[in-house]
Parts: structure tokens; sequence; C-alpha cells
DNA sequence: CAGCGAGGTTAGCGGTCGTTAACCTGAAGG
DNA sequence: CCTTCAGGTTAACGACCGCTAACCTCGCTG
């Protein structure tokens, strides 16, 4: 399942770009830079991307996508499996394993999308729409006692817990992937049911 | 207690940049648009402020430094008594009001960080460490079971729980200021609650 | 009422940035 | 061996942006 053939020259970019974008904003970042992060210079990033915007634009398309496939991936698979509750849990686990291997991305995710051209905006936004509405259909059949509007700010609000990954430290104090992805889970799953005990 | 005279120009000033900055980050803005905002155009800033960056230093320790004075205040206020429940709650409530009523500057806050002078950047980190600390202390006493690191985690997630304002919705379609508060804090301590379940 | 400082204005400078143009090179293929 | 083309290079252009300079105009105040 794992990648094991070298990135492409065009997969390098992208993966600098995030990590700069993240790091300094859009708008902070100079095409030298990011040329200069996968060693080659300036303009030559136009032989593999029609321009600065078209970097960020294939990268929040790409995060939303990821996101809304892997959840859906996820709802299919437990389709059999009747227990709502389950598959909170799976959609959750899927949302912390990309908080936590891809932060670069999680940042810009919620950061940068104002800098898209109105229809890559659109479209970004109509994924993260459909990955939220996706959650809202399971949080509130796990509480059914949510209203729709509350459990829409739930899973909003969740979704800030998860994302705080890139505060929690530069990976050396932390105790540890798996023990972090075992505290996110609980927390998500302790605000939930707090939420539904209306 | 609530401010009832004119804002002054520099307040104006503040509060317009602090949206424009929120709405398209801090390179993202530039001075005659912040100087449209209040009426008055470009280089006329420089007479309230001796830069841009200045703008950005301001808001930022501002923001940093309410939030640790409010934090000491119900601190101080719940001195004698004795329940940490109480004073974890009254904490919970001053940062919710914080993030619903200064929206921009809580966005701010954990965004364009990194666009400040090394001095500036120090201190704000140093104010928002202290208050960082200073949730600690107390989620600790209401969970004698939750390590220091672990309880930091805990305290920086429930931080992107309740600094999820931003994105739940215009004002419009929220089932009210009181409700969401509510609802923001029962998640909050529903997460500390199940990270203190170790 | 003279003078002056607070708070504006417009013009313009210097630097930066995204992008294009023109050119180079090495490897693949007939 | 010659051609081609992917993937680079450097130079430079045009736009924009932060900031300064120079100037203007009130409302105070001695």
């Amino acid at each position: 399942m794992a990648r094991t053939d070298a990135p492409t020259r065009r997969e390098q970019i992208l993966k600098e770009a995030a990590r700069l974008f993240a790091e300094r904003g859009f708008h902070g970042v100079g095409v030298d830079e990011i040329g200069a992060a996968v060693g080659i210079s300036g303009p030559g990033l136009y032989r593999h991307f029609p321009g600065k915007d078209a970097m960020l634009a294939e990268l929040l398309v790409g995060i939303s996508g990821q996101l809304l496939t892997g959840a859906r991936r996820r709802l299919a698979e437990a389709d059999g499996d009747a227990r709502p509750s389950a598959v909170l849990d799976s959609l959750i686990e899927g949302h912390i394993d990309f908080a936590l291997d891809d932060r670069p991305l999680i940042t810009l995710h919620d950061r940068e999308l104002d800098r898209l051209r109105d229809s890559d905006r659109k479209l970004v936004r109509q994924l993260q729409r459909q990955y939220v509405e996706l959650w809202v259909e399971v949080v509130r059949e796990v509480y059914p006692a949510l209203t729709e509007p509350t459990a829409r700010s739930a899973v909003h609000s969740v979704f800030g817990l998860l994302n705080s990954t890139p505060h929690l430290g530069r990976a050396g104090t932390l105790p540890g992937r798996g023990a972090t992805a075992a505290l996110l889970h609980r927390m998500a799953r302790g605000a939930f049911a707090a939420a539904g005990s209306a």
C-alpha cells in the first residue's frame, strides 16, 4: 500500500510548498524559496506548474478530496456494521491520522482558503461541506438528541480540537504518536458525548 | 464597566486592521486598504503607528496580555474558593467570551505570530506560555491522574476546540450566542474529563 | 491674531515579487 | 549523428507595496 518509488519532482515541489506556506503564509513565501527548497531555482517551477496559485490550489483540493474520499471509504467499509458508534470512531481515527501525519496540510486547509481563485475556492468549499455533512449524519445517529445545527457546530469544534496538532510541540516533547492519537480520540469522543447530553 | 465614549482613531485602525489581517492575512492586506477602512488614505496611518508591523505587534501583544490578565484575575477571585472545578469553569467561560466576541483576534492569535519582529514574538510567546501553564495547573488539580505533558496537550487541544468559533457560521445560522457558549463549555469539560480518565 | 502642532493629503522612491523571454544542456530515439 | 524535448538556467519587465518627503489645513492657545 505504501509508496516505495521515488517521489516525482512535482511531488517534491508540492510537499515543500506546503511546508513553506504553512510556516510563513502564502504571500510570505516567494517562488525563489520554493525552488530553492527542491534544489532548482525560481522560474524553473513554471515547467511544472502554471503559477504559484496553482500549487496552493492543487494542495487544498487534494487535502479536501483525500479527507472526503477517506471518510466515504470508512463509511462504506462499515456498511454492514450497524453500530454508528464504531463508524464515528473510524472517522475520528482517519482524521487524526491525517492531522498527525500531514500537519502542514492541516494548517493550510483552514488558513489559506481565501487565497484561491473563485472556482477553486468553490470546489474546495464544496468538498469540505460534504465532509462536514457526512460527519454530522454519523454524529446524529450516535447522539439522536442533537439538532442538526448543534451537531454541525459540534463537528466544527471537534475539528478544531483534532486540528490542534500543529500546536502540540515539535514531536520531541510529545508522549509518542500512539499516545497522542489515543488522547485526541478520547477527547473527541468526550466532547461529542458532552454535546449530546444537552 | 463597558466603554461608552467614542473609540479613538487609533482604536478604529487597530480594529479594522485586525479584521483585514484575519480575512486576508498580514501580507495580503496593504496599508492603503487599512487606511480606506477607517476613512483616511494610506500613509496617514503613519501618524498613529510607526509601521504596518507595529499594528500587528500591538494586536498580538494585546490579545495575549488580555487573555493572561483575565485568567489571573479569575484565579485570584476564586482564591478563597478551594474547588478547582469552579476555577476551571471560570477559565473556560473567559476564553469562550473572548473567542465569541473577538473572532478576528482569535484568528490572528495563532496564525500571524511568525510575522512579528523577534523581540515582539518572544514577548507574545512568553505571555502565551504563561497562559497555558496557568490552565495546566488548574486542569491537573481537577484531574490529578493527568501527567503534565498530557495535560498540556489536552489544554492546547481544548484551545483548538474553543477557538473554532470563526468556523461556526456567520452569526445568522447560529443558535444564539448563549446556546453556542453553553455548547462549547460543555464540550470543553467533556474533552477534559475524557482526557483525565486515561 | 500669530504661531504651532495634530492629523491629514499626494507624489514618488526603492525594493520585492510573480511571471515571461531567451537561451542552454544532456539524454533518448530514429 | 542529428534532432528533439524535458527540464533547467539567467536577465529583465511590470506591478505592487511599504514608507518617506513635502505640503496643506485646521483648532488651540499664549
